[in-house]
DNA sequence: TTTATTTTTGAATCATTATTCAATTATGGT
DNA sequence: ACCATAATTGAATAATGATTCAAAAATAAA
């Protein structure tokens, strides 16, 4: 028998990753994909089963990742509900530091996905939101934040404001630093505009 | 000779409106929205050069509604800065009340358009939240908002949180009223979370 | 009424690409 | 070396849906 060349599964997926951050899902042909991937067109379709499932997947396994990092921090127990935030915060630029492609699908794609996939992927960021929720909700416990706050907007506020700057920096990284972008984020929530 | 039926450039608009909404642009045939607009299908191409010229209509429209609404405020002699801020807010919340369907498509297909055309739509855009900003710089002047915002960044942060909160709303609007989204995202602009 | 002109129509065409699949190639075991 | 099996290939197929256009219908003027 014949044995797998190598990860083509990884290699399309991060060909994908590359293909629609550039052109955005509808413009990219399997074919390009294919291409950048080093395999021939027909192969992607033995490793997935249709342009759909592969954005699924991109998402699936950022989600998880997401999750997972939201998760440990919201749980742990030495920090302040304070500086949890900033790690979370701090936890979601890193990883787009170093992956700027993933960063434009992710915020890009999701439209997409939700038209086709509206359960799956509303499961997951609700998932993915009720970690940082955990968190601002122990703090207004201990009287960091306000208890006025209604959670159920405050999560879509600070998503929105971090997925349209992610966008934006991704689209024209000189205009800003990443760096600049996450404190500015940081120091807006906690503080607002007002002198 | 022969007059025209009606409005029938503004039919297709509205329907085309209702149609992306419901389905995206990705999905959404030409026949559908003739069907729905209650025209021919050859007649949208009578009216309009192409789909994406349907899309680039609608926009285009909204832009110029929100600019000069945006500006008429800016500009105005009577109201401080905070006062502006929040009828802003209040505008934009009006605009999509009464026209939900408006919002989902606004939130949603932005990215195509700007795969497309981002030039002219980064135009609008811009042109649109610089009346904000210049604002939000009066406020700093005469001591009402921080004088250490950076303006490039705030600008998006606002704008993606209103645009996220808009977006979760019309996708499920029981879930909300859009009268507490509004008044949430003017405390959380101005006082941020902290306690 | 008739005619000239414009609008409207929707079935046929065309273009694009996702997907399939028969042929080919590579591998490991015998 | 040869065989059996699995992986890989990419040209052919199929499906979709945007766009076209020749014919039909409506209107106003003569």
């Amino acid at each position: 028998m014949r044995t797998k060349e190598g990860n083509k599964d990884k290699d399309i997926l991060e060909a994908a990753v590359k293909v629609f951050a550039e052109y955005g899902y509808h413009k990219s042909k399997i074919s390009k994909i294919a291409e950048v991937a080093n395999v021939a067109t027909g192969s992607v379709y033995v490793y997935f089963k249709n342009k759909e499932d592969i954005l699924l997947r991109i998402f699936e396994e950022l989600w998880e990742k997401l999750f997972h990092e939201y998760r440990k921090i919201a749980r742990g127990k030495e920090l302040q509900p304070a500086n949890k935030f900033d790690k979370m915060i701090d936890m979601i630029f890193d990883l787009f530091t170093e992956n700027p492609a993933l960063a434009m699908v992710f915020v890009n794609e999701q439209n997409h996905l939700m038209l086709t996939n509206e359960d799956q992927f509303t499961k997951n960021y609700d998932k993915f939101l009720d970690e940082g929720i955990f968190v601002i909700k122990e703090g207004i416990s201990d009287g960091t934040f306000s208890k006025d706050l209604d959670l159920a907007i405050f999560r879509h506020y600070i998503f929105g404001a971090i997925r349209n700057l992610l966008h934006n920096w991704a689209k024209e990284p000189r205009n800003f630093t990443l760096n600049n972008i996450r404190q500015n984020i940081k120091y807006l929530t906690m503080n607002g505009i007002k002198n």
